[in-house]
DNA sequence: CGGCGGTACTG
DNA sequence: CAGTAC
DNA sequence: GCCG
């Protein structure tokens, strides 16, 4: 691919960013001193949550300080906290990561905000060179746009408006609205709100500081009286931590929002009625629920019938915006999904001796032949017939020594589709020292693969495989130093023995250790690798021995595995069907859908050792897909923090690998270095640029529009590929090999690696995206309203209180931002056990009948929880159930004082399936802290598939779903369906909902699917 | 070039 | 219908 | 912004 040229790119952008007056030289000069010298804690990347402590002062905000220190826009907006920073540590050090909002507006007049002045400007200056063709003018562009948009008219910069319009149209509509700002330059909103933004703001929140001290006491009836100011400082540091809520009682008042003294409890600053709304309470809830009851009286016995009418209606109604996009993805990807181990019978017939006849018929694996045809240049299948061809014709001489000889390798490129130079050059030295090339990949015949430093994407490009792990271990997979050294070496005895030393050259670190274990059948009948096997065999598994076995490839998942082997589990894939008797698949699974059951057990079972980890989890075929999907959805869920997993911690001692493997960090990927929220960053060997995309990433997160929010999706995959790359990335080339990470990633990379920062960074103001960030911590508060507040002149959450530049806060967001660090902060299991234990028996005096249980983390044994999800239902056999059951325990949750806050009631609390959402503690407990409570209620059919659902992990559920999709049925938390039938033109489309297959009980679909039980703990995938 | 999950509640 | 949460 |  392209090579990447940091000047020339530079000089691209310049054209189109207004960056601070420098040329690209002077800019490199600066940076050079910059390079990985600079630490990447300096840079640790702050998530949502810590805005919360951002605000108590407690810590830095990490992140805050995006900037790299000369930039000038950026840097001298900051203040080293002084005297009201909690933290221990009091010394000055880092001044600019400690850097705050609050010194902000102490700024503001030098400092113009980047709506206001600058980014209109630049913006206007884009306009003038803006040619649609040019890539990077319209990333960069679409940096300022949206916020122009907003500016004029946040309404105006509604996505859904936009959606439809072409991307011609669009920009023409962006110029325009550039001229318009262009003509009037007017953010007299902003800019003056701005202006009366009170320096005081900022400090006092962050003086006040939730979760720093507590109301000594909170009065339900009433308002609570003022407490005085407490600073910060004042706070011994213990509290601050790891207090208990239950604890609490002696703390003090920190928050500026729970702060009795601020708006939403102080009587005077606020209307009666508004007032009350908040306080919530029984009356409350009372006169809504009767009012939505007596709203749905008359329509109870026509409800419960509506099952499917509903969704088809909403459907039939909205068209394809909502509904139908996740129904396609699923049937893309059936279809899409390779059949694994598919084989050309002509190359599974022929010998692995060389093939001169070169030009074997155009026989491609389904997988590849599925490929869109008609590529201009060379594929690296064709490559590799041409090079056999030049052999065959003597166009290529081959070597006398043949120290390849046996070998049968499949050489990937760094492009599949295009061959390079490069590529045939090696494919060539492959064939000179008598080497057999494979064009295509034959799991039966491939002794060797031979691809670049975990070149993921294109070794499965190459293979026809979904997935590393289809790739049976005995085939090593080396990086083309292995060949090297097997022809350079010069006698013999050498040849063999690093012939069969391919675990020093792994193109996957997890693979390594296995590969040694079963040498290529075809090189066994050479004598000399037997003796050196032999004389080998010891050490290697000594080494084995010492260095714990590590999970084959990619998926991570050494979870405690539940019994059956792949023929069981299989089998039951296959024999057990629904109870129709119907075979879905016939009437589901599209025409094109390559797999089917059959063939799946078929596939798997002709590898000799690999699979195995399949065998033991039959759902091990779904994980990386639903972990894909996954990805995807963190865009949107802004960053959850990382969710961090209790699970057995598997390796205890790493001391093991043998030196001449590359320093590696020693660890098995992923989850063990996300266990520990503080010591875990400093592993991956890339941490400096996943910090740096990270902050991109925030950037994009803080700002509206569609392409934003791909962007974040984009970039959310590629930390997450970096984050599990075992090694450090060298350059553009290395990075872009990466599965998720394209073109412009990958020059970003480049750019971090070459001058420590991204200029892109430095260059955003990064104000915005701190207050974005910090409103968007608040419940209710997403992108857009951040936006308008922040539009609006407000920066803090103070400024939010005082109802700054007019902005006001919807119930649901004045409850948010009350209980600003309660919400974001994850309880004790205890805490919720606690609450659930008080939950349960008032619903069980309601109707002893009812099934009422915990789901969520809680249910998966997580050690702390960020909700309380509860389910209930009723058992029906008496001809009762459980409806109204669930009006009367909010009911009376309120009046025990557990419910003390409403965030969404259900539409018809008395529907058999309804959902409510809320706040809630343990009554009696002072200090306690609100805890966010969901209660759901479902019919009796449903009880299963809503546990299942609603247990998670997401991981695990995507991987069910992806498995009943695979079998013809649909999962969903009302059940498992079989029978749907979709709608032939647009397959996302379900003209029906299926029968109900299985939902009682989770066992049951468990079964179905074929899929051994597992207990909730065991279903951590993620 | 089109896709990127699906649904329920709020205002 | 847009915005948000799960 | 990446992927098919």
């Amino acid at each position: 691919m392209s090579q990447f040229n940091l000047k020339q790119y530079y000089a691209e952008q310049d054209e189109h960013m207004n960056l601070p007056e420098e040329t690209v030289d002077e800019y490199l000069k600066r940076t050079a001193t910059f390079r990985r010298s600079q630490s990447s804690d300096t840079y640790a990347s702050s998530s949502r949550i810590q805005y919360g402590s951002f605000l108590r002062g407690e810590n830095a905000i990490p992140g805050a300080a995006s900037a790299p220190a000369t930039t000038p826009l950026a840097l001298h907006k900051i203040i080293p906290p002084s005297e009201d920073r909690g933290n221990a540590s009091e010394s000055l050090e880092p001044a600019v990561q400690k850097g705050s909002i609050r010194a902000i507006t102490s700024d503001q007049d030098e400092m113009p905000l980047a709506p206001s002045s600058s980014i209109p400007k630049q913006s206007d200056e884009g306009f003038k060179t803006h040619e649609p063709s040019s890539q990077s003018l319209e990333d960069i562009d679409s940096f300022t746009i949206d916020l122009c948009d907003a500016q004029i008219s946040p309404s105006e910069a509604k996505t859904g408006k936009r959606k439809p319009v072409s991307s011609d149209a669009r920009r023409t509509a962006q110029k325009k609205r550039r001229i318009d700002l262009a003509d009037n330059p007017q953010v007299p909103e902003a800019a003056s709100a701005t202006q009366q933004s009170p320096i005081s703001s900022f400090s006092t929140s962050i003086i006040h500081s939730p979760k720093k001290a507590r109301p000594v006491k909170r009065n339900e009836e009433g308002p609570p009286a003022p407490r005085p100011v407490v600073p910060l400082s004042l706070v011994p540091q213990v509290l601050q931590k790891h207090t208990k809520p239950v604890k609490m009682a002696l703390e003090l008042p920190t928050s500026p929002i729970e702060d009795p003294s601020m708006v939403i409890d102080d009587p005077p600053s606020q209307s009666p009625t508004e007032k009350k709304r908040l306080k919530g309470g029984p009356s409350k809830l009372l006169v809504d629920m009767q009012k939505r009851i007596a709203k749905f009286a008359g329509q109870q016995t026509a409800k419960v019938i509506k099952v499917g009418p509903k969704p088809a209606i909403r459907k039939a109604t909205r068209g394809k915006s909502t509904a139908l996009p996740a129904a396609k993805s699923a049937v893309a990807n059936i279809s899409s999904f390779p059949f694994p181990r598919a084989k050309s019978p002509e190359f599974t017939s022929r010998q692995n001796n060389l093939m001169p006849n070169a030009k074997p018929t155009k026989g491609k694996k389904p997988a590849v032949a599925q490929k869109p045809a008609g590529r201009p240049s060379m594929t690296g299948a064709e490559c590799a017939r041409k090079v056999l061809a030049d052999a065959a014709s003597n166009v290529i001489k081959i070597k006398k020594w043949r120290r390849l000889e046996g070998t049968n390798i499949l050489y990937v490129g760094a492009d599949a589709t295009h061959a390079t130079v490069h590529t045939e050059g090696e494919m060539t030295t492959i064939v000179r020292n008598g080497g057999n090339l494979m064009p295509d990949f034959d799991p039966d015949i491939t002794t060797h693969i031979v691809a670049a430093e975990n070149d993921y994407k294109n070794v499965l490009k190459a293979t026809g495989l979904p997935r590393l792990r289809d790739i049976p271990e005995k085939i090593p997979i080396v990086t083309w130093d292995w060949v090297e050294k097997v022809i350079e070496a010069d006698t013999t005895e050498e040849v063999s023995k690093r012939m069969l030393e391919t675990w020093v050259y792994p193109s996957f670190i997890c693979r390594k250790p296995l590969i040694t274990l079963t040498p290529m059948a075809s090189l066994k009948n050479r004598p000399e690798f037997n003796r050196i096997l032999k004389a080998n065999s010891t050490a290697i598994v000594s080494n084995m021995a010492r260095g714990p076995a590590r999970p084959l490839i990619g998926s991570s998942t050494s979870l405690p595995v539940i019994g059956q082997v792949a023929t069981a589990a299989t089998s039951a894939l296959d024999n057990q069907l629904p109870s129709t008797g119907h075979e879905p698949g016939a009437l589901l699974s599209p025409p094109t859908s390559p797999v089917r059951p059959t063939e799946i057990v078929k596939a798997s079972s002709n590898t000799e050792i690999g699979i195995q980890h399949e065998a033991n989890d039959p759902l091990a075929e779904f994980y990386d897909q639903a972990r894909e999907q996954k990805e995807r959805e963190e865009g949107w869920s802004s960053s959850d923090g990382v969710d961090m997993m209790e699970k057995p911690d598997t390796d205890e001692n790493d001391e093991s690998e043998p030196e001449e493997v590359h320093s590696l960090p020693p660890k098995k990927r992923g989850w063990t270095c996300d266990a520990k929220v503080p010591q875990a960053k400093i592993q991956c060997p890339n941490q400096d640029i996943i910090d740096k995309l990270d902050e991109l990433r925030k950037i994009h997160e803080a700002k509206v529009g569609n392409e934003h929010r791909w962007r974040v999706f984009a970039l959310n995959k590629a930390i997450r590929a970096l984050r599990s790359h075992p090694r450090r990335i060298k350059g553009f080339e290395d990075a872009n090999r990466i599965q998720g990470i394209g073109e412009k990633t990958a020059r970003k990379i480049a750019e971090i690696l070459e001058t420590g920062g991204l200029r892109r960074i430095a260059y955003e103001n990064s104000e915005d995206v701190q207050v974005n960030g910090l409103f968007r911590g608040i419940y209710g508060v997403g992108q857009t309203i951040a936006l308008r507040w922040y539009l609006a002149g407000c920066r803090t959450l103070e400024d939010l209180k005082v109802g700054k530049g007019g902005v006001k806060l919807s119930a649901v967001q004045k409850i948010g931002l009350q209980f600003y660090d309660d919400i974001n902060d994850r309880m004790p299991r205890a805490e919720a056990k606690h609450i659930y234990d008080l939950i349960k028996p008032i619903a069980l005096s309601i109707d002893s009948q009812l099934f009422i249980d915990i789901m969520g983390s809680y249910r998966r044994g997580k050690a702390d929880c960020g909700d309380i999800d509860i389910l209930i239902t009723r058992p029906t056999d008496d001809g009762s159930t459980h409806r109204g059951v669930l009006s009367q325990l909010l009911l009376e949750l309120h009046k025990v004082g557990i419910i003390t806050e409403d965030l969404a009631l259900p539409d018809d609390p008395d529907d058999l399936e309804a959902t409510y959402r809320g706040l809630c503690r343990p009554p009696g407990v002072e200090g306690a802290r609100r805890r966010r409570i969901d209660i759901l209620t479902v019919p009796w059919t449903s009880k299963g598939a809503a546990l299942l659902y609603y247990t998670g992990d997401d991981i695990f559920n995507r991987a069910m779903r992806l498995k009943a999709n695979y079998m013809g049925y649909s999962l969903n938390q009302k059940g498992l369906f079989a029978n749907v039938v979709r709608d032939p033109h647009d397959r996302r489309i379900k003209l029906n909902n299926g029968q109900i297959v299985a939902s009682e009980t989770e066992e049951e679909i468990f079964k179905i699917l074929g899929v051994p039980w597992q207990e909730p703990h065991e279903r951590v995938r993620g």
